[in-house]
DNA sequence: GTCTATATTAAGATAGAC
DNA sequence: GTCTATCTTAATATAGAC
């Protein structure tokens, strides 16, 4: 693998795990056990790194949300979406934990981001829609507008949140965590046949958190 | 008015201003026409200074978060309790725009912080069973924790979504489009007989956004 | 492409005069 | 209490040899 991609490979896991603001160029370099000289050969330095691991995340991403504008779409579709797009939030979890502070440093990914948040938006005010249509979902316009605004703020900050709650969840239950939450806040606008399928979620949630937190607690 | 409380009352404006991260100690020297020898002679360093304004609103945050608890409550009163919370963390708003950043950097703060969300969470609990039991909300109970924690991530994280959309709206707008968020969100489980109730939030709202946004354009 | 050695910068902090 | 002058530190970045 060339130098120049084992050093975005290492910056991402690194960001992940300790915070962009945490990792200095040193670091990555020492990592990798190159010299930090040779990284700047590579990269002009560390905005460039956070930038072209930002553009493919927002590349990948935009591909992710535009996916289910293809096909029609089912309540469990949507469940199984939700749950696509927060996992490739958590594969660059790095970007939302520091968010703000990244985006004051990094003014291009600024506006880039906010565009994401409006694609994120129209995302979930197509699929609203097309629930509505479907007869899955019954809920007037103005709550709408407002549940999908709570969606994006969501899928946007609960990251943080976990963060600040610090329960030390294993990752994989953090994202079933996520995508119930979110599932949990559409829940009460769900036509009443469909209730039946809230409750199965929170069954598969319930036993999924039970037994990987029995396995954690195993090893 | 003595030194020390100009220090933290530019501080505090400061930070609100620019971000905490964005402002250093020679600024606020600066800023009050003082020396940066002199500020330090006042206090240790700007974690110093932090730390006594987080302590300030800590305090009063405690405070507010348990007034409600000694009145008894109606859907209008929950209304109002939401706008003093909110306005009070917007008067900190430094400490929710960079709280990641902050919690990091300092780590007295963090264990603080993370009481006080438990805290809010608490609030939250409390006033849900009241309203519950009063016969004004109607939710089942797995919906009703999750709904808790949904209010506290909007009170948490609801300016950082703010910034990020950059709608640029006044303060005083800001606000009360945080409450109104959280009203919509309470909603679809208020019982009906008060849907009128939140029809006219929502009335009152608009009403208001427009009137301000006016105001605004104006001058 | 990669290394070592070194320069630059900016924020945080202190010493000592007044 | 307040000032000026200066030190420390750590991250970012570059020069030049190999």
């Amino acid at each position: 693998m060339k130098t120049r991609d084992r050093i975005l490979q290492t910056s991402l896991a690194l960001f992940n795990a300790e915070g962009e603001a945490n990792v200095t160029t040193v670091d990555i370099a020492n990592e990798m056990d190159i010299s930090p000289g040779n990284l700047y050969y590579h990269f002009k330095g560390k905005e460039e790194i956070v930038g072209n691991l930002f553009n493919t995340f927002d590349h990948e991403f935009q591909q992710i949300l535009d996916a289910p504008a293809a096909g029609s779409l089912n309540s469990e579709d949507a469940w199984f979406y939700l749950y696509v797009v927060f996992e490739h939030i958590f594969n660059y979890r790095f970007l939302y934990r520091n968010i703000n502070d990244i985006m004051e440093r990094y003014s291009g990914i600024n506006r880039q981001f906010r565009r994401l948040l409006f694609h994120k938006l129209d995302a979930a005010d197509a699929i609203s829609k097309e629930l509505i249509e479907k007869g899955i979902m019954v809920i007037p316009e103005n709550q709408r507008i407002r549940l999908c605004e709570n969606i994006a703020l969501n899928l946007t900050f609960w990251l943080n949140y976990d963060q600040l709650r610090r329960q030390d969840m294993p990752n994989e239950l953090l994202i079933h965590q996520a995508v119930f939450q979110i599932m949990s806040i559409v829940a009460p606008h769900l036509a009443e046949e469909f209730n039946g399928f809230y409750q199965e979620c929170a069954t598969t949630y319930e036993e999924l958190a039970a037994h990987i937190l029995q396995k954690a607690r195993e090893s």
